[in-house]
DNA sequence: AAGAAGATTCGCT
DNA sequence: GCGAATCTTCTTA
């Protein structure tokens, strides 16, 4: 959270601070790709912490994860929101809309806006050589989290974090008024 | 070899 | 709010 998406291209430079957030935990997560041990299709969710997972959703959307643990453990946080800071242009036209609250609002969105698909899976995005990358930057005031959307598993767990009162954030208005947290990274 | 489900989005009612 | 679109992957026969 906070933390700001990089990429660039040769149109130019893409930027967005994460605003909204998914944990998919090691083992014990059934809602987990990586729950059943590693296949061709999510065997990057494997690598060391810091790596990108891209996968394709109801064969039209891709998504992006930053895996989360050590080399083989099975764990990842979707990017589910962030909000446009450079490169808007360029995302304006991969969405086909105008409004910037639109552009990187849900993961297929993000994914999407930024251009991305199976060619970036299993990138290392702390590498000064990616043309994808992640930049440190200052975490929200007030983070809120919720159950996460759209599982039909292990839907009680409270892994989603967004910042609170951003417009950036997805998800029904209900899940985004949970309290705040405090003193805890997320 | 066939079938069901899926970490979503968009358009229509 | 609801259902379709669309295709890959994994599961089951």
């Amino acid at each position: 959270m906070g933390t700001i998406l990089v990429r660039a291209e040769a149109r130019g430079l893409l930027a967005a601070r994460i605003v909204e957030t998914e944990a998919y935990l090691p083992e014990v997560d059934s809602a987990s790709h990586a729950y059943r041990g590693p296949t061709a299709r999510n065997r990057s969710m494997f690598l060391r912490r810091g790596h990108a997972y891209i996968y394709l959703i109801y064969g039209a959307y891709h998504c992006l994860n930053v895996t989360s643990e050590s080399e083989d453990v099975g764990a990842a946080v979707l990017l589910r929101a962030a909000e446009p800071l450079e490169g808007i242009g360029i995302m304006r036209r991969r969405r086909g809309t105008e409004r910037v609250t639109d552009l990187l609002r849900g993961p297929g969105r993000l994914a999407e806006a930024f251009g991305l698909d199976r060619r970036q899976d299993g990138l290392d995005l702390c590498s000064n050589r990616s043309r994808l990358w992640l930049s440190a930057g200052a975490a929200p005031d007030a983070v809120g989290r919720s159950v996460r959307i759209g599982l039909s598993r292990e839907v009680d767990r409270v892994l989603r974090f967004y910042e609170r009162g951003s417009p950036f954030v997805s998800g029904p208005r209900r899940l985004n008024q949970c309290p705040a947290t405090s003193g805890s990274r997320h």
